[in-house]
RNA sequence: GCCGCAGUGGCGGAAUGGCAGACGCAGCAGACUCAAAAUCUGCCGGGGGCAACUUCGUGCGGGUUCAAGUCCCGCCUGCGGCACCA
């Protein structure tokens, strides 16, 4: 008998011999293939590890370890995204520095993640708040400021009034603040902007070459938002102006009958004077600035709007004049603000002009536009449309668009519903902007040998109470001589929002002490681009597509040799408290991965997070699952008490080790852990049945659960007496040949139903099937006097048999 | 409303169009034990039958096929995301 499996003694053991080799340090030879596996970096948040990271972290330590057991140069590192409003929030309610605060819990997760046993190479742990690193953050700033791509402007920004905050749009859901859940309004304020919008073509073709599970794509596909429609200007009556629009129906010009302009469009001020209802217009529109964009949309479901007197629109294609309304569900920041309405043929004009009292022309046939407004462009054909008259949606779209950039009063325009990257937030836990202002030379960058700016220490992190960063109540960092005239000069007193560390981050660890630039090219050269990066669907659209555009910056700066980070992108599933529901506190379901480590173990634990269930689909957790696992490896670890001799397969279960290695080295490829480690239950269920394994048989398995469960493998190779260690062993081989049983018992089908089951040689034909098939006396017995019409024989799977 | 994902035993979940329910959990019975825990062995979708067996079963309604959890058409429910995008 053998000592029990205690994995409190030997997990400790090997994570110590693990850091005493240098297990898992990367090499620098470059002449070996190289595999990059990146994990998303957390945010290191005081209430420590949650059970949701080592998910994606134990499956992508299942794949390095593997790679490096193929024979790799594995790039697998970790480091903190230290950056961040909870931080900052902590350390203003328990008045400690938030570099305190950031080292406490970094030390906390780093001690956690350890104990997980993954193989980070911690050489290379980088953190976001490291001077060191935001360094480089600045410097990647200033690349795109230099390029204009980072502007200033006035904005009517997200405003959390409760972080004092000014919010990315998409920080925004339903209206809260992303971040503490506080109401959101709007608030012109003047923001740093970076122009994404400028590469939104290169990130939506980019999409078309990378690896990226397919809801990945689409989410950025929709998110990005490309439409190509037209722009047209409206002459407007009596004036020399015109009223320019963005519509995807340029088809449907002819059925335009009024107008709609966003409030804040520029037209309602500069004709302030003309127009005759100013006082209700004026009204509507300041109705419409209190509300956030939440209450906007909420309340769209009854349309507002009011008509502006006095100034009207003339329709190009028929000169007839049409009114023009202001109207809310109209919005500023997409397209030019103002639209040709068509209720015939847009559901919201409908709404619209049902409510108003508007004219509402058909000029796509095809339904009944009184009823309903009709928005099919497969079937309709034009009318009421001069000569456009008898064309299809498509054919008359074209004919539109050149008849409008001849006559020169329109053209065709693509538009993205993607908007500029609100970069600004008025905080104190973030990268300074590293940019001065000067009375004369306006915004000046600072020179590269002065990076990095430092954070400075304040006396308050609370952000003040007209919205100013803390930053700009420090008058001594605040004022500054100007880089390019030796004026007087201002500091930026706003912060780099979260994102901008990790938009780059993939790239340090790469060449991560490295002092002259933010990586060497040669590095560079040989670890880019990322082989395959796994994170959350949460970061989908925010996170991976803003690395995707500093990529791209970089790349067309000569500063990266791939246009794209990452050539292939998996997301895990949520992990899901034991009721179903998503794990919180007030909701009293959190599992604390620490004390599954005491219980059963860190190989436990991953064992379990791996069998959960699908990885991509969320998963709700189960202690009883838990001890399952530790079951589970309780018997392979007693195991050793059958051990025989034979470094060998024994021919019974030659089949079974060929398959269950080959199941195992595809499953984890495919992200199917949980099949992978059924597949090794059923293998030691085997060996327990025939009451013995060989040293050959036990060896294979213990390199097949050794990037699951590399603790106890490690500690079981040892004491079978292997020479080295399991993570420098070669991955096991199978044999195709060898996975195929000489024979398999198929199923006997007459009529669709099974009625028997022979056995039957795989590589039998249908004759010699046949024959041992009509030999079965069910089968006989239901075949007597009966008409057989049909025979179908699926090798090693069926033999139907359709009767009359 | 739009986009995406899912719906299979008591539960988590398996099934290149080819024997639905692998593997695990829970449950039941037995072995071991003075006893319990742990461990080991066996059973384990519903109805009917002493039984060999039979019949119904993958959210619902149709369809294609020798054969459908899987493919097609039309719905329903849940989860996640976006939301007046012209």
């Amino acid at each position: 008998m053998n000592t029990p499996y205690s994995p409190k003694d030997i997990e400790k053991k090997w994570q110590e011999i693990w850091d005493a080799e240098r297990a898992f340090e990367v090499g620098e030879d470059y002449s070996k293939p190289k595999y990059y596996a990146l994990v998303e970096f957390p945010y290191p948040s005081g209430q420590g590890l949650h059970v949701g990271h080592p998910r994606p972290y134990t499956a992508l330590d299942i794949i390095s370890r593997k790679r490096r057991m193929q024979g790799y140069n594995v790039l697998f590192p970790m480091g903190w995204d230290a950056f961040g409003l909870p931080t900052e929030n902590y350390a203003i309610k328990n008045h400690v520095h938030p570099k305190t605060v950031t080292q406490n819990n970094v030390a906390h997760f780093k001690a956690q993640l350890k104990s997980l046993g993954y193989s980070f190479d911690w050489e290379r742990e980088v953190n976001t708040t490291d001077p060191e690193y935001y360094k480089w953050t600045q410097w990647i700033f200033l690349k795109l400021f230099k390029k204009g791509l980072a502007y200033k402007t006035q904005m009517p920004i997200n405003w959390c009034t409760s972080c004092k905050v000014g919010l990315a749009n998409e920080e925004v859901v339903n209206g809260k603040c992303e971040r503490c859940g506080g109401e959101v309004v709007r608030k012109v304020k003047s923001q740093w902007m970076l122009k994404i919008t400028e590469y939104a073509d290169k990130l939506l073709e980019g999409l078309d070459h990378v690896d990226y599970i397919e809801r990945v794509k689409v989410s950025q596909k929709n998110w990005i938002g490309r439409s190509v429609g037209a722009e047209v200007d409206f002459k407007l009556s009596g004036k020399e102006d015109v009223l320019r629009i963005f519509t995807t129906r340029p088809d449907t010009l002819f059925g335009a009958t009024y107008m709609v302009i966003s409030p804040e469009h520029p037209l309602v001020e500069k004709y302030k004077e003309e127009i005759t209802n100013y006082g209700e217009v004026a009204a509507y529109r300041e109705q419409a600035a209190k509300k956030s964009d939440f209450e906007r949309t909420e309340l769209a479901k009854e349309k507002t709007g009011v008509v502006m007197g006095g100034i009207s629109a003339v329709n190009p294609v028929n000169g007839k004049e049409i009114p023009i309304w202001i109207s809310d569900y109209v919005l500023m920041t997409y397209g030019t603000g103002a639209i040709m309405a068509v209720p015939a043929h847009d559901g919201r004009d409908w709404e619209f002009a049902k409510k108003f009292g508007l004219p509402i022309i058909e000029v796509v046939a095809g339904g009944n536009v009184q009823e309903a407004a009709f928005t099919d462009v497969e079937t309709g054909k034009l009318v009421n449309s001069d000569f456009l008259d008898g064309l299809e949606v498509k054919e008359a779209k074209e004919k539109i668009i050149a008849w409008l950039t001849g006559k020169g009063i329109g053209k065709q325009k693509v538009n993205f519903k993607l908007r500029d990257w609100v970069f600004s937030r008025q905080r104190y836990w973030g990268e300074p902007i590293p940019v001065v202002h000067c009375e004369k030379c306006g915004y000046v960058p600072l020179p590269e040998s002065e990076l990095p700016l430092m954070l400075p220490e304040v006396d308050s992190y609370m952000p003040t109470d007209n919205g100013e960063s803390p930053l700009a109540a420090m008058t001594d960092w605040l004022n500054t001589v100007c880089p390019c005239c030796g004026g007087p000069a201002k500091r930026e007193s706003d912060t780099m929002p979260q994102w901008a560390g990790s938009s780059w981050y993939f790239l340090r660890y790469i060449d991560p002490k490295n002092k002259e630039a933010f990586a060497g090219q040669e590095a560079l050269k040989y670890w880019l681009p990322v082989d395959w990066y796994n994170g959350g669907m949460e970061h989908t659209t925010l996170h991976l597509l803003y690395s995707r555009f500093w990529h791209k910056f970089l790349y067309d700066e000569g500063l990266v040799p791939t246009d794209e980070p990452y050539k292939k992108r998996t997301s895990h599933g949520m992990i899901l408290g034991e009721n179903g529901e998503k794990m919180s506190k007030s909701r009293g379901n959190v599992v604390n991965p620490d004390e599954i480590v005491a219980e059963f173990g860190a190989d436990t634990l991953r064992t379990y997070e791996m069998f959960i269930g699908a990885f991509d689909l969320s998963a709700s957790w189960s202690q009883e699952g838990v001890r399952g696992c530790r079951r589970f490896l309780d018997r392979v670890w007693k195991l050793q008490d059958s051990l025989v001799d034979g470094d060998g397969y024994r021919k019974e279960l030659e089949t079974r080790m060929h398959q269950t290695i080959k199941k195992v080295s595809l499953d984890f490829e495919a992200l199917k852990f949980n099949t992978a480690i059924a597949a090794m239950m059923s293998l030691i269920n085997d060996f327990y049945k025939a009451g013995k394994v060989t040293k050959g048989e036990f060896s294979t398995l213990l390199l097949l659960l050794s990037p699951v469960a590399p603790h106890m493998c490690e500690e079981l190779w040892q004491l079978v007496g292997n020479a080295g260690r399991v993570y420098a062993q070669t991955w096991p081989e199978y044999d195709e040949a060898k996975t195929v049983e000489d024979e398999v018992e198929i199923a006997v089908q007459i009529n669709g139903k099974v009625k028997a089951t022979v056995k039957v040689g795989t590589e039998d034909a249908q004759e010699a099937a046949r024959e041992k098939v009509m030999a079965d006396d069910t089968v006989a017995g239901i075949l007597s006097g009966k008409n057989i019409v049909k025979e179908i024989y699926v090798k090693g799977r069926i033999y139907n048999i359709v009767v009359k």
